[in-house]
DNA sequence: CCCAGGAATGTTAGCGCTATCGGCAGCGCT
DNA sequence: AGCGCTGCCGATAGCGCTAACATTCCTGGG
């Protein structure tokens, strides 16, 4: 069965006695050229049915599975597509992720993830060893980087989809919304809505951009609203982003600013846990102090009031930047490069 | 500056005209070969001083980012974990998966990160396509898997370890605990607690096992306490994991076993939802009905009157995955392969 | 003054795969 | 019969890197 087409199969194996079984080994076993078992593997058609079932069976046989750090490094391409997201325990990125990764999977795409806990500094080491699997694509949260970062994907050439913010200077390609137009719109629609105090509190500091753009935006409308005042803000950026921090930053606003009417949180994070602090501390939400978010997370619909807040397109920004990535790493353009998938102002009881 | 020391580097680069820099290109540069440059890059002190600091020079000048595909092939290491976890949007696993990294990161492994949704069939093709990539190492979500995918995690030779589960079988290391054991102390808390008919919540089906193994808990409890009665068992997994399921659970718990004094969850998503449900619907816990969780999130100890629920070493179940398979890939052999980090009931307002 | 022995660097031969081209049947057409 | 053409398969030459060995140069002890 087995004949001795490939030459130099004689005893090679050198450096590793554990390698794992190759092409070669397929090939003997199936009495055909490793040529064609890869093309059985990559091309299907370009095969005779009979030569074909033959190399099946003795790939299954053999247990086979292509190596594919070798397949990438003849072939250019990688199939992976690499993805920096700020955290993992914010839970909105899980579903960006998920579509993201819905979508490239059934292509044949895999997502190697890193995160930089909101650091500049790691994102850079971050891309530059995300740089070095060659990536066919590159997913980034956020459109505010260092300059080496610019330089290195500009200099790599790889299709790159910035996301969840927006700007008019992309590396690349863009698939987002605007931080500031939405909290912007938050801010009238509360202005709208009678409230007259408003205070911001998110983190200013810190690589967290998108929460300053956020504030950007409430700052413009504030200069709007209330021309000529000071307006309240609260930094958070001591406190860490987890529902706990809710119940401090509650009551730091009621100290530093007690004539506030609306507490305008930069993320649901903080808005549910002051939700929850209220709640726990018998302070009536919006009777006492009314509470905005910015994420609609799941908890932000079921707790108490209800979280007046911004939806955002989560799962959608995923799926669009996927799509986006798809067309520039086949090669064809895509129908554009910048997407704006908007946002929604949600009016529950909190507000 | 650049002899040429470098022989057939004449204009090669023919296949694909915008591959990136080589370390020929650096070598070129440095006018050293190419091996002095990858040492320069691994074990830079068997270079002398003043070559190895011409070469970081070149290596800055040019840009140059190595390929670990390349890299991979020839040393036949790939410094990549894979991690298989069931989904991302259970915060759990973001928490282990942080502590993963962590450890790994420091020792310079990536981690390849790849989800099931909960499927035995996606982790087969998963664990597949993972192998692909050669992994040195593999992180396990669970202990009970297809018998392929034993098969091929044992032939490829690469440490594993299974987490989140126990079991006297583990396919190679094993970091974990008794999710049933864990349920069954649940219980006898309960049982010592004056509660006298429990019915337990959870996702039966599907490719859950560590929800199984908490009824099977379960199930040993109520034999033991109340032998020969029916135990109270409702199937959540038309259900999707996540808080709004709780309304429809808790209804649901409420029509089939009116007479049940506490509703046993087997996660604390589903828990937590039943606590806000409730709470919106003037449903007094734990006076009209008592209610425990498993997995203590952070919402549960922030919610009404706290969720009773079982403490899980989330962050600890990573880093020691990790300091495992650290040991293993380095080839020593670890202090224990097996390592039980245990539980804890966390005693709350709800029950 | 010579040579053993180590430090520093270069040379060679792959790792496992794919791109590319070349060869050889077998077909229909003039 | 001869021509090109298509379908199928094999041989060859790398992809960018590292392991293993070879070479060169320098040092110091006899």
């Amino acid at each position: 069965m087995s004949s001795d087409t490939e030459p130099a199969a004689t005893e090679a194996r050198r450096r590793s006695s554990t390698r794992s079984v190759t092409l070669r080994d397929v090939a003997q076993r199936a009495g055909v050229s490793s040529q064609t078992v890869s093309r059985v593997l990559r091309i299907p058609d370009e095969v005779a049915p009979h030569t074909r079932a033959r190399v099946e069976a003795a790939v299954r046989e053999c247990g086979y599975v292509p190596n594919l750090a070798a397949r990438n490094l003849a072939s250019n391409r990688s199939r992976i597509v690499a993805t920096v997201i700020p955290s993992l325990s914010a839970s909105v990125f899980s579903e960006t992720l998920t579509g993201l990764s819905a979508v490239l999977a059934s292509e044949g795409y895999q997502v190697l993830l890193g995160y930089t806990d909101y650091d500049d500094e790691r994102e850079e080491q971050l891309i530059r060893s995300l740089l070095g699997r060659r990536p066919d694509g590159f997913f980034m949260t956020g459109v505010i980087h260092r300059e080496a970062v610019v330089t290195m994907l500009r200099a790599s050439d790889v299709p790159v989809v910035e996301t969840w913010d927006w700007t008019d200077t992309p590396i690349d390609a863009l698939v987002g919304f605007s931080n500031e137009d939405a909290m912007y719109e938050m801010v009238s629609f509360l202005h709208g809505a009678g409230y007259r105090a408003p205070c911001f509190v998110g983190s200013l500091v810190h690589g967290d951009h998108r929460s300053r753009r956020r504030l950007d935006g409430y700052l413009r409308a504030a200069e709007t609203y209330w021309p000529g005042t000071e307006p309240r803000v609260i930094d958070a950026s001591e406190h860490p982003l987890s529902l706990e921090s809710g119940g401090p930053l509650l009551e730091l606003a009621g100290r530093l600013h007690p004539e506030a009417d609306v507490l305008v949180f930069a993320t649901d994070i903080y808005a549910n846990g002051a939700l929850l602090a209220a709640q726990s501390r018998g302070i009536r939400v919006p009777e006492d102090i009314a509470v905005t978010g910015f994420g609609d997370f799941e908890l932000s619909r079921l707790l108490g009031p209800g979280l007046t807040t911004v939806a955002l397109p989560n799962q959608s920004i995923g799926r669009e930047a996927a799509a986006l990535l798809l067309d520039r790493m086949r090669g064809t353009e895509p129908p554009s490069r910048d997407v704006d998938l908007g946002f929604e102002i949600r009016r529950r009881g909190s507000a």
